[in-house]
Formats: C-alpha cells, structure tokens, sequence
DNA sequence: GTGAAAGCGCTAACAT
DNA sequence: ATGTTAGCGCTTTCAC
C-alpha cells in the first residue's frame, strides 16, 4: 500500500538520492528539481516512513518520558510543557506511566530500547547507583526531573528552601507546634523539604519533634498519594497533644489530609494550620496554601535540555534548579495575599 | 556500539534468523538451543532494535493517542486507563496533546505518518467528512473516544441521558428556572447534552428558554476550558430574572463557574443550584454534584478496541456507550448521598 | 547538483 | 529445528 521514495523518484524522474534531500532540506538540490519532487509527492501523497528513517538515521523521532503516576497531577503539569515544547520539533512524545513505583524500571527498560527514543527523561525518580550505570550504559541522552546527579541534565526545585519557607510561614502566623507529613523517607525530594523545616524551627529555638512527623506508608509513588496523605494524617491527629500547624510535603497528600481533618472536625486554620507544596491547581479551589513550583515551565526546560543534548551529546552537563514560590492561601490564616484571585469565600458559599 | 543479532549469532554458534526467533518467542526452535542464544544476548547485553523490528514487521510498535489538550484532566483520567492497558502488551503509547484545537489535525498527521504507530485513539474530535476520509486514506486502525462515526470503533457516554438526569436532578430538588451553560455549539457531546435538559424540561411541561442558555466562547478545545466557564457564567448571571440552578456540560467549565458565581456573592445551592459532568477529582472536593463518566474504563476499553483491531484488521466495528451516573453533591441541596465520602463539612471548615 | 550503491538491524519466506 | 536470502524504506558516502 505505501509509496516509496522510489515511487517518487520514478515518477518525478530523479534517483531516490535526490527525493531523500529533498524531504531532508538538503541544500545540494536545485530549486526547480526540488519544486517537481514536492509536487510529485504532493499529489501521490507521499509521505517519509518513520521506522525507515530512525533506521537510516540511527536515531529515532520520539523522546521518552517515564512518569511515576499519572495520578498526581504535577506529572500531568509538567508533561504540558514537555509536549508543548517538542511539538516545534519533530520529535514525538512517548509517555511510561507507571501505577506503583516498581514499575519504574519495567518503564525504564522499555523506554531504553534501542531505537525506541531519541532520549530520556525521568521523573521523580531517585537515581540509584544501578540506576545510574543502566542509563550509562544506554548512551541516551537522559533530562532527569525532579531529581538530581552529577552525571545528566537535571531540572528542580529548592526543596530544603520550599520546607524553609513553609515551615517559617506558620511559624510567622503564630503556629508553634509544628507538624510535618512526609512521604517515603527514601524520597530524596521530602528528605530535603524536611530539611528546610527543621531548619525554620531551629531558626525559631524550636526543636523538631520526632513525634511530630509522620510518613506516608502508601507504597505508591513514594508516599506522594491522596491515600498515604489521609492516613498519615490520621495518625499525625492522634498524637497528645496535636500539632497545631502541618506542613504537608505534597499538595496531592495534602487533599487526602484535608479529608482526615474534616474528619476529625477540626477547623482550618482555626484549629489547625496547614500548608502544602506544589501548587496543583485544585489547590486554588481549595484555597490550600503551598509552595508553587512552576511545573509547565520545568517540562519547558526538559524538553529543550533534551533536544540540546540530542543535537550536542557532547555539552557539559547543567542542572537547574527553581525557587519555590509561596502562595499565601486560606489554610494558614493569613492576611496576605498571592495576588491572584483569593477563593475564600468560593468555598464559604459551598458550605 | 549497538550489539547487532549477527554478533549474537556468531556468538552462539547459530544463524540470525534463530536468533531472531528465540526473541520473538517461535515454537521452532529446539530448548536448549533457545537456552544457549538467551545466555549469550543476556551475557553481552544484547537488545533487538525497536526501529529495525517495526520496519520489518511492517508495524510500529507504538501507539498514539490524540488529545486536546492537558489542561482538562477528563483526557488525563483515559489516558491512564489506556497506559495501564498498554503497559500489559509490548506497545508503548504516544501521546499528541494539542494547546488549542486547531493543533488537533496537524498533531493528527503527526500521528498518522506511515510507521509512526500502529494505531491512533482520537479524543472528543468532531468527525467531519474531511477527517474521516484522512483517517480512512491512512488504513490505520483507529478508536473514537468521546466521539462517534459509524466507521470507526468507538468509546463514549450517553450524553442525551446524562444531560437529561442532570436537569431532571435540579427540577426534583424544587428548581424551576434552570439554565444551561454550554460548550461551543458545534460540540457533538455538549448538543446531545442538551438535548437531554431540554427533554428533562419538557417532561416538566417547561419550555426551554433560549435566554438561559449561554455558551462559552474561549476558542481552545470547543470552550471545554475553565475561562470558558467563568465567562459564560458571568454572562448568564446578568439575565433578568436569573436562573435559579444551572446545568453546566463539564466540570472543568463548572470549575470556572463557580468563581463567577463565588464574585456575585451568590450562595451555592441556596440562591444558585449546580450540576457538572464527568466527576473530576477535583469535584468531589469542591462537593459539585454531577454525572460521572468512568473515565478510567473508558480507556482501558479503548486500548482493548485498538489492540483487537490491530490484531484484525477485519472485524466489525463496535461503538460501546457508557451509561453516566449521577453524583449528588453539596450544589444542589441534596439530602441523598452518593455512597461515597461526603465534603460537605470539608469546605465548611476551610472557609 | 545528481546518481549508484552500500548499509541501518531486523523479519519471514523458503529451503534443507 | 535451523540456515539462506531477500527485502522493509530510508540515509549517506562516494563518484561524476
């Protein structure tokens, strides 16, 4: 059924040579020659066959990227950009979700294929020696995001900042016993934003209460879910006495934890304050405070650092790394403002 | 570099196609043979080309989902419906999200360019003449998702019944002038949707009244955007008298509508009743009752309908229509409950 | 500026 | 059960 470069070639009466530059732009073709070929495969309908050329050219036209779960909607922020920025190129987005985080690897080999991308990018995922030698291995070309290693590209966010400024930010509204809602604590992201609390309350004298923290035992993802954010908080609850204030490492945990306190009966912010980070943009509706990482902007930047090295496997490596931006909402009884609309009574009205 | 299946079958003492046939899992070949050959590949690490595999075949190993746009997480909900089903086979997907509907067809050759995939699921896109005969030019197999036409297989919701139980919902909770906010009129979904109110209304012995009945004109994804909501909204809300309770086509528009409504400082459902539809997550914490498509099945299906057809290209086309269920939530001054956790008192404390 | 020819790495007849 | 061989459709030297 399909045509060939040879079909053209026939019919337009060059050699298939001269057909491939013309669909590669080589400049080496005269215009008019050029002008009869586009015709030519114009009106056939011609078009290139891309396993042939990804063949040919030893490198294919996607770029691949493994996500944990599509269930927590940073991924999906993210993933906007990336597509956003590689549909100016021809490069096509292969996209591995995984539902629980073993499947990581399983996404991984197949992501690394030979002939399946052009190059990676990993979310999120921590970069394990092993790891580390597969992609190595591999040759591809690899963006890691949302996490870091010397050897590759890299995009994130200031984690022990986001934890800093979280944790002061209650502080700064009176708060004192401050409690802490981790994920997995092999997750490197949480380890850091526990950090940068720990680091505000000793700023504050106070010294961090181990009983005050408590993790996400969902072993999805890390911990990053609604589920784990709704049963750690439930534990956190228990606890006599109580915090007064939570920094929860995650808004998409932070969901489920909004739902153990409303189960509880507590009032936010009266009773408990409560921040998050990440910015989900339900987080608005909710009038959740948080630490707003720029997710589309982040997929941006992978994209483009891929499609770099891509092009240039040879580039020192560079790692980005983005401030986090506190966005002053409901839930930590503030009177500032994050400029942007405030949704305080949207939920007043609901209620 | 690159391991090729000569260097296997050099390596293993036999030919290439034995190699080649112990990787595609032949019966003809003898065990200890088979043994012999995956010892070797695993020693050196040997992996076959995606790229050269698909050229052989004659068919790529991936598949490609078309989607309007991220923004909206309905599309986000069958995508992982789809990946978990096609994480089971050796097809990987490609996924074409557009930013503005336009992008739909360019992202469609994209998709459709010979041994890019080996099938397409295309999501809520009108199927006019002129695509259809694109897609039937291109022989590939191919699933409608949201949307129909006789000569595809296709996924969707009873839209005519989900509209009609949304209105009839509102009519049973004592609301008389119902509104409708709707998407671009030349949204398929959004016209059954309100063929459905309006036959909810007649049943009434009301007549539908044109003045209550706005759309939204934010030109990205037929107006299924939460500025299209917002400002629909905002406009429907000036009518002299204004609707009582209102039936908005989508949840992600809901979402924007219910900033509009929070502006006017109306309260939800007491001066203003609201229903959506399709069940985002996000709406069960906004309490915004509506008519749930089980997005997540509505993928996997689709992957299911894809894979078969691949598989043979000859069988007769299906359309599967997925019955919509309402939820009842906190804006329509329900007293029923949906089984589910209710979020009622959640808002409550925020605000 | 254009063409001939040698791959790219694999699959699938066909033969044995 | 295994090997030989002819493609799959394109890119890319290397000549001219």
């Amino acid at each position: 059924m399909g045509l060939t470069i040879y079909d053209i070639a026939r019919e337009a009466g060059v050699s298939i040579a001269t057909v491939s530059r013309v669909f590669n732009n080589s400049p080496r073709v005269a215009p008019h020659t050029r002008k009869r070929v586009l015709e030519v495969a114009r009106r056939l309908g011609y078009q290139p066959h891309v396993s042939a050329q990804s063949l040919a050219r030893r490198q294919a036209q996607t770029v691949a990227a493994i996500v944990p779960m599509l269930t927590n909607y940073f991924f999906v922020e993210v993933l906007r950009g990336l597509q956003d920025r590689l549909a100016e190129t021809s490069f096509d987005l292969l996209v591995y979700a995984a539902p629980t985080l073993s499947d990581v690897n399983a996404h991984l080999e197949r992501a690394l294929q030979r002939g399946r991308s052009a190059g990676v990018m990993i979310f999120s995922t921590p970069m394990t020696e092993e790891r580390v030698e597969r992609l190595r291995r591999s040759r591809q070309p690899v963006v890691l995001v949302d996490s870091f290693h010397p050897d590759f590209d890299s995009v994130s966010i200031d984690n022990e900042q986001g934890g800093y400024l979280a944790a002061r930010h209650l502080l700064e509204h009176g708060y004192q016993r401050i409690g802490l809602l981790m994920a997995h604590p092999d997750s490197v992201p949480a380890r850091e934003r526990r950090h940068g609390y720990e680091r505000a309350l000793r700023e504050a004298d106070l010294e961090p209460d181990p009983a005050l923290i408590v993790a996400s035992t969902d072993p999805h993802n890390h911990g990053y879910t609604e589920e784990g954010g709704y049963e750690a908080m439930r534990r956190l609850l228990e606890r006599n006495p109580r915090p007064e204030a939570v920094f929860v490492v995650s808004d998409i945990m932070a969901l489920g934890a909004l739902r153990a306190i409303e189960e509880t009966g507590l009032r936010v912010p009266e009773d408990l304050g409560l921040i998050g980070f990440d910015d989900l943009r339900v987080s608005r509706f909710l009038g959740l405070s948080t630490l707003r990482q720029p997710m589309y902007e982040m997929g941006k930047l992978a994209a483009e650092k891929l499609l770099r090295r891509i092009a240039e496997p040879e580039l020192p490596v560079t790692s980005t790394v983005f401030a986090p931006r506190l966005i002053c909402r409901r839930t930590c009884a503030s009177d500032e403002q994050d400029g942007q609309r405030d949704v305080t009574t949207l939920t007043r009205n609901l209620a």
